[in-house]
DNA sequence: AACATTAATCGTACATTTGCGATATACTCT
DNA sequence: AGAGTATATCGCAAATGTACGATTAATGTT
């Protein structure tokens, strides 16, 4: 058996990299992401029309990127309009370019 | 309903961007590649030894890790020693790196 | 007031992930 | 040969993720 160390717990650094990850661990998700990066902004039908999937799933996909904290809603009856969350959005990626050990030149651009 | 347009199918960069995300989508795995970051190579009994979970879960966690090709196992019995794939990992960088529009300098390096 | 539009949510089915203890494997050492 | 070591794999239970059709909600339009 191995001797009883001090066992680490997760640095808060791998537990927030993880939780974007998880965000992006899916193609639809990245693809909205992809898509937002593009156009700025979009509504849930622009992406219903563009992608083979049902709207309820689509929703759904949007949902999960919105309590991970990359894009925001702004609801405007009867549709809602999604952009990038900014900050997050840079948070996420002065994470991902820590991990990577990616020297970056424009993490504290503005949009 | 909506008109019937022509759908579009993922990227292959989204499909890869997913993929490598979902290796990245728990806290422990990226602690893992953290760990080899700073270490260079390691066995699983080194990771078995810092953190706090089972021997099992940990040979799983490797497991996924090398199945999405950001690790690679030398056997050298009783233990296997294990170290980023280079490659790889060059190429989950690039992806990201795409994706969040970060200037890059350090892509093209050597180990 | 009835209808249309857009999007979120519900309910459901199925698949995948996560974690663990137990067991198997492949050696080395005595 | 038998014991010890390190790690992978199995089998299971619980939790989570994925996708869909149906329904609900909130509004503007006729």
């Amino acid at each position: 058996m191995r001797a009883t160390k001090e066992k680490v717990q997760f640095t808060q650094q791998e537990q927030e990299l993880a939780r974007f990850a998880k965000a992006l661990s899916h193609p639809m998700r990245v693809a909205i992401l992809n898509y937002l990066e593009k156009q700025l902004q979009c509504y849930t039908g622009d992406l219903v029309d563009i992608f083979p999937m049902a709207q309820s799933t689509i929703s759904q996909h949007i949902k999960e990127l919105k309590e991970a904290g990359l894009i925001q809603g702004e609801i405007n009856l009867p549709k809602t309009r999604y952009c990038v969350n900014q900050d997050n959005w840079k948070k996420a990626k002065r994470l991902f370019a820590d991990f990577f050990n990616v020297d970056f030149k424009n993490l504290t651009c503005e949009i």
